[in-house]
DNA sequence: GGACTTTATGTAAACCTTTACATACGGCAT
DNA sequence: ATGCCGTATGTAAAGGTTTACATAAAGTCC
């Protein structure tokens, strides 16, 4: 039935030979419908091929079947398959996903708060670990929101991601059994609850080892390859040396290795490196890294569930759901060399 | 003005003294309106913080301010850079984008043509080489439609995207250049355009620099790294080696890098590689590889305009839009190698 | 058989816009 | 003064749904 204009209800009542009512009653409350018309409602939808106008469903319901993803930056290598996970969930609920993307201006946040407000989107997942409505933030009604892959820091919102700090203890852990003994922490210094967190796990690690914490190879970046080879230059011109460099996350981790590399060091040879997210890049580097992966998809599928949820019923449901990190190991790390331990 | 509800035209027309259509008039029409009037009718916008609603004007224009960007993995490496185009441009111009991915399955594809039959879409970006709507195609009412990064084989659609003869003649260009002389093409078989004109671009320079062609280093992979390195086995096999491999796309050039070094060669000293697309990983690879450039967010950008460009006056525009692929030169190509020359 | 409940369906209003058409008014040419 | 035109505004319909309320039919109970 290739008609020039889509069938709307009326076409299928009149096909069915009920009202418009009945139609909508058979489509979405099937069980107020009798059999008999439910049935020629069905027959009568497949022969005109008639699909709800979700136009004028939002309109009338006051509540749109779309889902507004919002990232800092699209490009972010942890967003795809985030997005992917997202995506598969909305899809199988009948909703739709939109996205946009802030990269960390908070007038562009504020722009798509407008999708809120003329009910073009029902839901927000946030990829960022901050509300990126500047200081309107607090003022601004949010709609329904989950945070995926970072807390998120100033909102009081849901979150979906893996236990940072649980990662980062078995990134220690691997390195302490390997035989390490002083490990740095390149940290990230911006407040993004995650860091804080993977920290924790760094400084719990090592407390159960019994190593007294040690500041002088702790230090913070901002989370890029630039810092983290920064960091390593930083490090070398202090008078403690670690053994090995544990990254808050992949690009620091990449930055340190180019950092160790320019200075003619061998990895793992000489000092040994791990990562957190398990980028795709990771395991192209040479040496291939090992990290801590992200169950990306997972984790957007849970937080869209998560949402959904609070769409449906409007209880708060859990604030935090935590997935497994696990370790992915790789060729970046092995048992310290012996110039460093002679010391 | 936090109220409950948020502000109709109805409430800017009482505060303003006028009809809703003066209102209606004043935003969208503004010189039909006597000076006066849309003073008044804009500080009632501003006092109550109207926005219109936009399922309503959907409905009623029959014609929404959402794009459709339809891949069929979001994961792909190539796409985030272009959907950061897409989205920049298409919210420039006051449109949202919606994603989908299809997965390469057909009745995927179809479940996104729903949104245009209610209007939840105006127009379609296709970020893959067919349309993915499998034995349909034929029968389904398209909306306007622009492609991009491959041009559509199936539809007759405009499309956006990098030169693909030029960057592979670039390639071959810098190959020869180097004094390669046997030089192999890992191509793609699938039915895609982008990959045709690849090969064009390399038969092209061959005959250029008097090269018969010879077809027993020319080999058809499916554009992923295990079918790069599945060619490089075969290779091996036969009774002819190149000196150098020229691929179709970075995930085949990775995938011919993994292979030689499996067999304990050295690259760039043994056999040069290139790929075409420059996906972030090429250069943390180990050697890091010369590849042709995608502007990728250029693209995103154009298709986007090209698309609204489309909706807005209905004619068909240029059917293609190819822009500058650059040669990114790294450290995967040199000079043949001795050992092959003396053959 | 009456009174009442349950079940199935229909009628019409509401959601918020945009815009064709109608109206009113002032200016201008005759 | 008359007729005409242009400009500014208002009225009301239409777009496709959902659902409260009304109605009608059928079933239940005594």
């Amino acid at each position: 039935m290739s008609n020039s204009t889509p069938a709307t209800i009326e076409d299928v009542a009149r096909i069915a030979e009920v009202s418009i009512a009945t139609v909508s009653r058979a489509i979405h409350t099937p069980e107020k419908v009798a059999n008999s018309t439910r049935l020629k409602v069905n027959q009568a939808i497949a022969v005109t091929g008639y699909t709800t106008n979700a136009m004028a469903r939002s309109l009338r319901l006051g509540r749109s079947n779309m889902i507004l993803v919002v990232a800092p930056d699209i490009g972010d290598p942890n967003f795809s398959n985030i997005l992917v996970g997202l995506e598969n969930e909305a899809r199988a609920h009948g909703y739709g996903v939109l996205i946009g993307h802030t990269q960390n201006d908070a007038q562009r946040g504020l722009e798509y708060l407008k999708f809120f407000n003329s009910n073009q989107a029902a839901g927000l997942i946030l990829f960022t670990g901050i509300l990126p409505f500047g200081h309107q933030t607090m003022t601004a009604r949010l709609p329904p929101s989950v945070g995926v892959f970072e807390p998120v820091f100033n909102g009081g919102i849901p979150y979906v991601g893996v236990d940072d700090s649980e990662g980062a203890r078995k990134a220690v852990d691997l390195l302490l059994a390997e035989g390490h003994r002083k490990i740095a922490f390149i940290g990230d210094s911006r407040t993004r609850l995650a860091y804080v967190r993977r920290r924790m796990g760094y400084d719990a690690g090592l407390d159960a080892a019994g190593i007294p914490p040690d500041l002088r190879i702790v230090l913070e970046g901002d989370g890029t390859i630039e810092s983290g080879r920064h960091a390593v230059e930083q490090l070398f011109m202090r008078d403690t040396l670690p053994t090995a460099f544990m990254c808050v996350n992949d690009q620091t981790a990449i930055g340190v290795m180019v950092g160790l590399g320019a200075r003619g060091y061998d990895i793992p040879r000489d000092f040994s490196v791990t990562g957190f997210d398990d980028v795709p890049q990771a395991v192209f580097i040479s040496p291939s890294l090992t990290t801590i992966r992200q169950p990306r998809t997972a984790i957007g599928k849970q937080a869209m569930a998560l949402l959904l949820e609070l769409l449906s019923d409007g209880r708060p449901a859990e604030t935090e759901i935590l997935l497994r990190p696990d370790l992915v190991v790789r060729n970046s790390v092995s048992a310290p060399s012996r110039q460093w331990l002679k010391r």
